[in-house]
DNA sequence: CTACCTTATGTTATCGATAACATAAATTGG
DNA sequence: CCAATTTATGTTATCGATAACATAAGGTAG
């Protein structure tokens, strides 16, 4: 019933080895006895057992991607693009992908660690990392192959794909500074994670350049949440105080200081501006389509899938420290 | 460096076998023996190697989730939900889930076969099935596990799990009629699709109850496809056979839909009703928020993934077939 | 034509676990 | 107290591939 390399063997009048050559395309075969051997691996229709050659062979041809899990839902548009570009990228040097939702518990910070001890994935894609994560210093402790995505760490044995978060922060404050903003809130994400810290660095150098004072007022905590998000941004409507424009961290909180603006019955981008960070699929559809600074996302798993290869690999010996460029979608929020 | 199951029995002063069984909780061992072992295990901080695991017991305790892969951004929020469904139903019988996006390739009907037999996952859960797509046929053949989401279908060797769509769409129908309109389109999901034709089933029922004739120029075909939505809604508003409400057969063809017709200066819902189905995580975000059916999608995971576990174990005798409940979400789009 | 080098193929051991069977130790019952 | 069970543990073979080494066949150079 089960056909094994084997039976492949036998039936072409070969070793298993020669079979095993011949599938891998490693090591020199006769033309003939290739031909012959792919014959019969086609008419016995054959599929090499992975887990068996994972064993024999000691690598799995497989990346895990690790996606720090919140709550029930875990696939939102931010990590569907990148994992598509981890997908394809991986494809194509014949790489599986495999998505590895972890609640993470500081506890255990062998996590992560034990899941390549499993020996699932050669490696790990890194997704939604918080600073300091002790989970991530295990992987560099024990020269785990492992690149972050979106998150800048200069360390040793540490590996990132980044978008230039700063740049972008202030690209858009330039955008708002030019249509006249001069009161500008920022709706920042969790500050667990670089990219976020970036941004608000972006947003308070720009100000600085505009000499416009930083006003720890008009900076509200997101915590890339929209529900949290529209909560928050019900704290800055009201009174003397309201900004005529909003920098968010990322599209999600975009989306819900739009909505509570609507809600309270103000305009966007008429009495208050916005500008996101991201462009996932949503920002499009919303009413008014949302400004925002577009992160590669697909380039970024792209560019994480690649380097991480390379790690595995060996082909790459210096640290994969990677930043991709940011681009502003001009909409109608701001 | 590595350490295995032998350097545990060694350091226990038990066989592998002991080890194993301690591991798995499999088999009597003596409470001093399993403490003992247990011990050394974490003090070396041992973790077995599935691969080996899975040679020697012939089970991955893996699931495959099939994702009909169209364009590169794969993961929508509709398989998002059903994915983080399938992830916690199989957590809580110790499997892990593994994502593979397939080009669907005809010629190759082999392709989910092959995913089987490469002894990765043990069986397969498939999303955005097509109808006599001749990959399941395969599957079906050759006694592989597998159940369809959201894709209803008797015959022999299929599972599937789906919801109640007929009554869905005559929910809507029912609700748009209780508000007076008489003229409703249809905007049609994938006709490949089970699901897509059971609602055209009950926007036709629906309407016959109510004597009303059905017209094919009120119903338009959008695949599953929020653009293909948006330029044949364009279609259906000039001139006088303007419908006073639109059924779409998924809220991102909803979304289209409304943005069309937002695009060409009219209102909604008051120049036009639109309900949805679905309910995925934007529909609530833009405006005029959505109504929509809601499709339980976390738990349509969570049956498919409990279903296919207990075929895989061997426990589930009669074929899956489960329907669950749809309920209509009211928001401001009709 | 022989020595040497490639190229082609085969043999054996091994990866790290579990299944299946075997045996030893502890318990039970009459 | 011994035979029959039950419980606890060990031994051996095996899962299906590849690594590493061995050897055979075919080419090439002098």
């Amino acid at each position: 019933m089960k056909i094994t390399i084997l039976d492949i063997a036998k039936k072409a009048n070969v070793s298993a080895m020669t079979v095993s050559r011949v599938i891998n395309g490693a090591g020199p075969v006769k033309k003939e006895t290739r031909e012959r051997v792919e014959r019969v691996i086609d008419e016995l229709h054959y599929r090499p057992n992975l887990n068996a050659r994972s064993l024999s062979s000691k690598k799995s041809m497989m990346i895990g991607v690790i996606i720090n899990r919140v709550k029930q839902v875990f696939f939102d548009n931010y990590i569907g693009q990148i994992s598509s570009g981890v997908t394809d990228a991986a494809a194509e040097r014949n790489y599986r992908v495999m998505f590895f939702p972890v609640q993470t518990d500081y506890n255990h910070a062998f996590a992560y660690y034990d899941i390549v001890r499993s020996h699932i994935p050669d490696g790990l894609i890194i997704l939604r990392s918080k600073i300091d994560d002790p989970h991530i210093q295990v992987l560099a402790d024990h020269d785990v192959p492992f690149v972050l995505v979106n998150h800048k760490k200069y360390k040793k044995n540490y590996n990132f794909v980044d978008t230039e978060n700063v740049k972008g922060a202030e690209m858009a404050m330039n955008y708002l500074f030019a249509r006249g903003h001069r009161k500008i809130a920022f709706l920042a994400g969790s500050m667990d994670e670089t990219n976020s810290r970036d941004r608000l660095k972006g947003y308070r150098s720009a100000l600085a350049k505009h000499g416009i004072e930083y006003s720890e007022a008009l900076v509200l905590y997101g915590d890339f949440n929209k529900e949290k998000a529209y909560k928050e941004t019900g704290t800055l409507l009201p009174g003397m105080g309201r900004p005529t424009a909003i920098l968010a961290s990322d599209d999600y909180m975009a989306i819900g200081a739009v909505q509570r603006i609507q809600d309270e019955g103000l305009s966007v981008p008429d009495d208050i501006a916005i500008i996101g960070f991201d462009d996932v699929e949503p920002a499009s559809f919303i009413k008014p389509a949302l400004t925002t600074i577009r992160q590669p996302l697909v380039e970024l798993g792209d560019a994480a899938a690649k380097g991480l290869i390379d790690i595995i690999e060996n082909k790459q010996k210096t640290p994969v420290h990677k930043f991709l460029k940011v681009e502003l979608i001009e909409r109608d929020s701001a």
